[in-house]
RNA sequence: GGGUCCCUAGCUCAGUGGUAGAGCACCUGCCUUUUAAGCAGGCUGUCCUGGGUUCGAUCCCCAGGGGACCCA
């Protein structure tokens, strides 16, 4: 019998007594008066005196993390999945029944307790108990009391243990259901409308990525899932919905990475008559706002680095900022003429070492060799605008710069958290840019937009000025959580299966 | 896709070319305000899988699986 087998059997013994004791060891219902955390909150602060003259009487339940034996009496460690409150028993303050049950416990029972809160000589916050219920049996040993569950791998496999034992692990989820709260009431506050749209789609549009495929068997066609939302709300707009939001789950088959989940959540927002620079105002607020709802500040750690989340954030023109650091690296002076220029800028990239296709635009060149200079240097909140057009198929271009678009994307702790434009609103331009992205994909880009014949009908019948942004959900609440890897944000992050 | 590292008890981790250890957990005692409770005694293994080298492999070599990080 392995060590496991006889720990479980064991358990189950203890289950076994419970039964003989006539407990009903899956009984239903428990009325409770306080969580765990109303008590901890609630009266946390509360004196000793002030408990003793003022009694508070409590019917509580949680799961035994903690058990401290000493003969006749003992202590329990008790949590509700996110505080954890003492239990006091005594032999003589409890029925005969109940004391046998207490000692019929194993770590991570459910049990129910009525009693009355006081501080222990210590000083902590204690249920003194005159009743114990049981209400659910844990079979399994738990993973170890001090220095809970360290094993990445099967804290992401086996979530729920991880909640168990990883405070810090709960705290991260709380950040992030704060701050899609947090940016539920920001737009909502702002007229904004939430919508759903499609998750199977028959185009996959909106951004330049492979997509996962599925096929509709009745119909018999094959569907996308979506990469983006965003050519659907765009048709909102068209429609007269004048501000929509959709916090969307997006699929895109590509590798995964620290930064990286196949399933991700992107918040997408269309505000008809608005542009590019009010949107960056907007942004600014809401990263603000979201970072003091869910991380209760928005001053920020995040890898060892401070960082403000304070308006205004840096702002980079992308072409200004590449030429001037390309120029530093290679001892030229490198203007934003040359970066215009696909022959000059494919040679200025190789120069810094950046292998580039033949047949590379000067956009992507240009953007290229940005993010391989810059990228290091965005960490605190930075505002990367003013891109090349090639790189932006849905953008619109500047008045006086047909190369260059009203578009920026906002970088912090060193990714991409942002991705915003003027959008692009000529049916007879944007017919055209699907074409030049028909041409990249036949010169080899792998990472094309496709054509969407029936969004540029609806374009054809108005979409008035609008700013667009997509705000990458799961990176936003690394940064607001301090976790490193984006698999610690999300709480069943994709692994390879193991059989 | 490339590189580096990791996989040993339920958990956290040591360790060795001669058949494996600690702490926690578990079991038996003692203890009615403890808190990583303590003290005494006890139980416990597919050393990720397969193959090779070897008298002998958990350890060395090869292949595979899973994971982490870095790069593309």
């Amino acid at each position: 019998m392995t060590l496991l087998d006889e720990q479980i059997q064991q358990r189950q013994a203890n289950l076994q007594a419970l039964q003989a004791l006539g407990v009903d060891v899956y009984p239903r219902r428990f009325d409770r008066t306080h969580t765990i955390s109303e008590l901890s909150d609630g009266f946390g602060d509360r004196t000793a005196e002030a408990l003793d003259s003022d009694r508070i009487d409590t019917v509580t339940a949680g799961r035994v993390l903690a058990i401290r034996n000493f003969g006749k009496a003992s202590f329990l460690g008790l949590s509700d999945g996110r505080q954890r409150i003492q239990i006091y028993i005594r032999q003589d303050a409890l029925p005969e029944q109940d004391f046998k049950v207490f000692r019929l416990l194993d770590f991570g029972d459910h049990i129910g307790v009525e009693g009355h809160l006081f501080r222990t000589k210590t000083g902590e916050l204690t249920i003194w108990a005159r009743r114990i219920v049981f209400l659910a049996k844990c079979h399994l040993p738990l993973p170890e009391k001090w220095h809970g569950l360290q094993d990445v791998e099967t804290r992401y496999r086996q979530r729920y243990l991880d909640l168990i034992v990883n405070p810090d692990s709960r705290r991260v989820f709380e950040v992030r259901t704060k701050a899609v709260t947090a940016i539920r009431r920001f737009l909502d506050s702002r007229g904004f409308v939430e919508v759903e749209t499609p998750v199977m789609q028959p185009i996959a549009g909106g951004a330049a990525a492979r997509p996962f495929v599925t096929h509709h068997n009745a119909l018999d066609m094959d569907l996308y899932l979506r990469i983006a939302p965003e050519l659907y709300l765009k048709r909102l707009v068209v429609g007269g919905m004048e501000r929509v939001y959709e916090l969307a789950r997006n699929f895109r088959n590509e590798g995964v990475s620290t930064q990286h989940n196949p399933e991700f959540t992107m918040l997408e927002f269309y505000q008809a008559y608005a542009d590019y620079h009010e949107l960056m105002a907007m942004t600014e607020e809401l990263i603000a706002y979201t970072a003091r709802e869910a991380a209760g500040t928005d001053e920020v750690t995040f890898n060892d680095q401070s960082i403000s989340l304070k308006a205004p954030f840096r702002r980079l023109s992308l072409r200004h900022a590449a030429a001037e650091h390309a120029g530093l690296r290679i001892g030229e002076t490198v203007t934003e003429a040359d970066l215009r220029d696909a022959d000059r800028a494919v040679a200025i990239a190789a120069r810094l070492g950046i292998a580039l296709p033949t047949h590379t635009s000067a956009g992507k060149a240009a953007t290229e060799i940005f993010e391989r200079l810059w990228e290091a240097d965005l960490v605190q909140p930075t505002f990367v605008y003013d891109f090349p057009t090639e790189v932006s198929p849905l953008s619109k271009q500047k008045p006086d710069d047909p190369a260059t678009v009203e578009r920026f994307e906002l970088y912090i702790g060193g990714f991409e958290v942002a991705n915003a434009f003027s959008e692009l609103n000529d049916p007879h331009e944007q017919r055209r840019r699907f074409e030049q992205q028909l041409d990249e994909k036949r010169k080899g880009d792998a990472e094309t937009h496709p054509m969407d014949e029936d969004y540029v009908r609806a374009l054809e019948y108005g979409l008035p000025p609008t700013a667009g942004e997509g705000i990458g959900i799961d990176r936003l609440v690394m940064v607001l959580s301090g976790s490193p890897s984006i698999r610690d944000v999300i709480l069943f992050p994709h692994m390879r299966r193991r059989d």
